[in-house]
DNA sequence: TGCATCTTCTACAGAGCGTAGAACATTCAG
DNA sequence: CTGAATGTTCTACGCTCTGTAGAAGATGCA
């Protein structure tokens, strides 16, 4: 998956807590208000940070209203997810690699795994 | 964390598989031979990109012998549990993001985190 | 139909990365 | 001890990505 810059992963921000389809203007302001007002950019910068955003694959782009509407394509679970499987599939030993990881969750964290995969297949 | 670029993570890469301290010139060999020996990058190169991995926090540097010799600071295991709890923290529901996880690993890999958390705790 | 709004095209600066020569430092053979 | 071989740092350049936005073109409404 490409990755992001900040202005792009502050638009998806946006995107994945309204889970509307919002115009360009409507993130340009939304992004304004949530940054405490400064950074306010141009809607043209918008409109070229939604465009790269789509063609790489983490917006869609309703062309058939007017202004455009913009969603994201994954949710940001969805998203955190596949990231999380990318990590692990750049591990040569996946299983080791999952023994770090586990070792070193929280025990909150560990609970909820176990819920999880209980869910998962209950024993 | 600091991401990679291409060649600052083949480098990573070879530090990863085999664990001694390389010299710059071990690297760059390595590297051919790993590469089908197309890629023979200069040694500045190597020592540049090494120097920048050093910058980034990746590789620690022997400077008492010479020539330098460069070694991974984590194992691969480890930087892959770090970028997936780095993952796991842009994210604003922990839990959920974790079953979206746990919801599409694989059968074997669901047995080997159940035996990883029985091992953490057995019940 | 002309104005207001929206979108695309084009462009540029800064950072990161791959790349490596030039210049400086160190070591070792003789 | 000295000069050659080896190693390291400094400097620099081109490419790509990202933030930035004006200019120009397209669309829709009064």
């Amino acid at each position: 998956m490409a990755s992001l810059g900040e202005l792009e992963r502050s638009v998806m921000d946006v995107l994945w807590t309204n889970d509307a389809a919002l115009t360009a203007n409507e993130l340009r302001d939304t992004l304004a208000v949530r940054d405490g007002s400064d950074r306010v950019v141009a809607t043209t910068t918008m409109l070229t940070v939604l465009s790269r955003l789509e063609r790489k694959g983490f917006v869609s782009r309703s062309r058939d209203v007017r202004p455009h509407r913009y969603r994201a394509l994954l949710s940001r679970e969805e998203h955190t997810a596949e990231l999380m499987h990318e990590v692990l599939a750049q591990s040569t030993d996946r299983a080791a690699a999952l023994a770090r990881f586990v070792g070193t969750v929280s025990e909150g964290e560990a609970n909820t795994l176990r819920r999880l995969l209980d869910e998962l297949a209950p024993r």
